[in-house]
Parts: C-alpha cells; structure tokens; sequence
DNA sequence: TGTCATTACACGTCATAACCAGTTATGGAG
DNA sequence: CTCCATAACTGGTTATGACGTGTAATGACA
C-alpha cells in the first residue's frame, strides 16, 4: 500500500451517483408508476428524511429537481403535491423534430435534397457569428413522418462542423444527435421565432402542398450549453399536418 | 414587554426578503451594468461569500437562480461565468400579450368584440374540465399593437371568473394580471399548440386582412400553480405583423 | 524537455442544526 | 357554540462544517 486511501466509500453510495439523484429517480418512478397519485399526496420532507435516511438538504435537492421537472409542485404551510397528468409534461424543452417525433411513436427519416458549402451572408452570418463571406455549410433537407413529407428544414452550420455532417447518416439521425453523441458538443439553449406564411412555389413542390397553402416557419439558433451558436436553422412546416406543442411556465420572481 | 420577543432580527436583514435574492439581485444588476461582463469573469464562491458576509449555502442558492434563470453558467473546476447576450434571455415564460408588448415598449389596447355566456362544448369543457352543457364565458377581443390590428383572441373561462371579469377594464388590462393580481390565483403553466392557418372571412374581417392570408392560431391552456385549468384561448395572430419569440432550454437529464 | 505528483482553488455533495413562516387542528375562554 | 390562542404540523431560509471531484499551475524527477 504505497499509497494510501484517505477516504473509503461512504455508506449506501457506491456509485458516482449523487445520493439526490439516487432518491429523486426513486420518487419519480412512484409518481409515475401512480404510487403517490394525481393531485394530492407526497410524503413531507421529514418523512422522506426518515425513510431515506439521509439529511434534509438532500431531500430538498432532490425534490426540488423534481419540481423543476414539473412533477411535483409544493405549497408553502401544507406540503408537497403530484402535479396532474403528464401528456406534455416537459415538451418545453430544445428538442430535434426525430426525437420529438420518435418519442411520441412516430416513424420518421429526411431526405437530403442538398449539402453545400457557400458564403454565410448578412443574415446567417449574424446569427451564427461569423462574417457575411466567411463560409459556411448549408444543408436542405425533407423531413417525412410516416411517409408523407411534413417539413422543409434549411440547416446552416460552420465549415468545420458541415464538412464532418457531410459523411454521416443524415437521412436517420437527428443532427442535435450527432452533434452531442459523436461530435461532444453541450447543447444549451436555443432562441425561436414562429410564424405563419404561406407556401411559395418552391416550397410547395418540397412539401407536396399546393401553392399558397399555409406554412409555419420557425427560425432556430441553437447555443451550446456556453452559449456560442452553433447550428441556425429555418424550418417550414406544413400547416395542415403539424403542431408545435410546447408546455411553458410562468416565472414568478 | 408582556411578550418577550425570542429573536431579535438579525443582522441586514430588515425586510422580508430572503437574503439570497437580495444576493442575486445585487448580482443581476451587476451583471445587466457590465459590472460582470461577457464571457468570463464572476467572484468564486468563497469571495462572494466574504464580501456578502453569508454562509455558503445562500451564495449557492442565489448563483443557481441566476443559473436557472440562464444569465450565468458554471464550469465544475473552473468557475462560474457569466453568459453571453441577453436579448431573449427569458422569453419561454407564460405571458400575457400586454404584458410581453409592453415590454417591448409597444404600445397596446383591445378591443372588446363580445362578452357572453354559453355552454361550453365538447372541445372546450374536455380543456377547462367542465362537462359540455356547463356555462362557460367566451371572451373575444381584438388586440391592436400601435394601433393596428394584430391579433384576434377567443378565451374561455369559467362562469364566476367570467362574471366578474365583464366588470374590468378589458381594453387595458391583460386577463393574466387581473387574474393574478385582483383575484389572487397564482397561474402556473400554460399548453400551447401552434400551427399554420389561413385566415376565412371572419377572421380577415377581425384582423383587417385578406381572406386566405396566414395566420398563426395558437391554442393555450393557461393553469394555476396547483395545475387546474382556469383559462383557455384560441389565438389567431397576423402572420405578416407577428411573431412568436421564445427561448427553450435543453434538458440534460 | 517531458511526464507526473503536488498543490491550490473552483464548484458539487451531504450532514447537522436552527429559526422563520404559512396551515390546520385543538382546546379553552367567553 | 363561537372565537381565538396555541401547538403541531408543513415547507422556506440560513449557518457551519466537511469531504468530494474537476481544473490548472507548479515543480520535481526521469
């Protein structure tokens, strides 16, 4: 033993594991598997301190994890409650359209209409951060949910990242994907704009609609968890086949 | 003294707010002035603890608002940063038009169109939770941003709140903030559905449009902080004036 | 010079211990 | 029986103290 351990692995906890995560995994599996049901229930704090054996901070931690999730919400003098259903419980959150689609049972794969290096321009390049004739890559694609073609995305992402793309999968995997999963980026956060237009001739004949028919057009930067854009998107949606979903929350401060 | 008051308070602490939001104001500010700027930057922990004079508990709390609240980010062994822009720093929260308008510094009234009751329907009772032959109010207004026609809303409450909300100033007050402020519900979140339309007749008539142009109609099912549903709205918004903002979060869970 | 252990410092996790502030039931005073 | 003070809950806030792991600079050793 040349070299000795200061510190032997404490109590029940072996793995890396934080104790809060441990116990918030646990009282959301009871939430969901309806053990603490609908709109009342809960143990107090005290209570889950016994049973759990583990100190008041850590509970607090763990619950409020879990409000943050909106699975639970409490009230101040009375106690901590199951918050109802869970249909869209947290669809707030930065998702790409095959996972969103795919979770929800959907089959789903794009069509690569094109993939190709040009000059960002004043409005791309702004929103990436990069100069106008800096270079970046383009990618159009055709998203199809079961078979019948649902939206026309236009993907602008830099050079360095658009060439990498260029050889993956891009007709089965979402790019958010390849982006965390294989490139390692931390995705953070993105800034939407939604409105309403009516499909040009172009834009009809990519999504199969006639001409004039009525298109919601998001614009999507996405932010690494460090807040540099990455990915600056336009999504066209066939209005008579698609609802952007979302849950959002009041802030109270 | 015949009651003898056991603590005297405490040390800077004079009003009722919590010494970790008096922190993390005093550190929005900063960071809103540049006294923090860009992308670097923020006292550790430990400093901040000395120059606050608090425990290290309080720092946290208020650094992780902050966090939540997306103005700084922490890197484990390094330090905590302060994020990058600001401009859509918390637009994914639960707004009234009037309140996200006046905001921005537009300027806005309503107009009220008709206040009546009726029973609520299928499509309506499943979302407010009432059965279909209960009365429910219908409220339907049209918003004006800089005196223009921008946006057509059709709300549905109950009876009692409908009642009593004929008696306000519709044409000045946005629903959400009567509903907070005068009747006391605290409102929690919100289900939006979002998708492309095409104006008919009526609505061309109500927003002053063609008959045919785009229209981005949004469902929202408002709920107070305890998840009853109190308020649901069709909101059919110009697509030539009006765009839906917001910033979403990724969740890495 | 390059590798690696040391070290200092950052944030992350957890325990113990109070007291504060709403909520509700209980029991005595009127 | 009503009213109200109190007690016994609940979650909210804060302090102190400890040990954990990740990051980075430093200096010794090879």
């Amino acid at each position: 033993m040349d070299k000795p351990r200061k510190k032997p692995p404490a109590l029940l906890q072996v793995s890396p594991v934080p104790l809060y995560t441990q116990i918030k995994e646990i009282l959301r599996d009871r939430i969901l598997d309806g053990t603490y049901q609908a709109h009342q229930q809960m143990p107090s704090e005290s209570e889950l301190i016994s049973t759990f054996g583990v100190s008041r901070i850590t509970v607090r931690q763990a619950l409020g994890d879990l409000q943050k999730e909106g699975l639970i919400f409490k009230i101040h003098g009375k106690g901590t409650y199951v918050s109802k259903p869970k249909a869209f419980q947290n669809v707030a959150e930065l998702q790409g359209f095959g996972e969103a689609m795919s979770s929800m049972g959907y089959e789903t794969f794009s069509r690569v209409v094109s993939l190709k290096g040009l000059a960002a321009g004043a409005a791309v390049g702004a929103k990436l951060g990069v100069g106008p004739n800096e270079e970046v890559v383009e990618l159009r694609r055709v998203r199809y949910l079961n078979r019948a073609p649902i939206s026309f995305d236009v993907t602008y992402v830099s050079k360095a990242i658009g060439e990498r793309l260029a050889k993956e999968d891009l007709a089965h995997r979402d790019v958010f994907l390849i982006l965390e999963n294989d490139y390692g980026y931390a995705l953070g956060g993105a800034e939407l704009q939604i409105e309403s237009m009516l499909a040009d001739e172009y834009l009809a004949r990519q999504l199969q609609v006639e001409e004039g028919a009525p298109v919601l057009r998001i614009e999507r930067l996405t932010m690494t968890a460090e807040g540099r854009p990455i990915d600056f998107e336009y999504l066209y949606y066939r209005g008579d086949a698609f609802q952007y979903r979302m849950r959002i929350e009041r802030s109270h401060v």
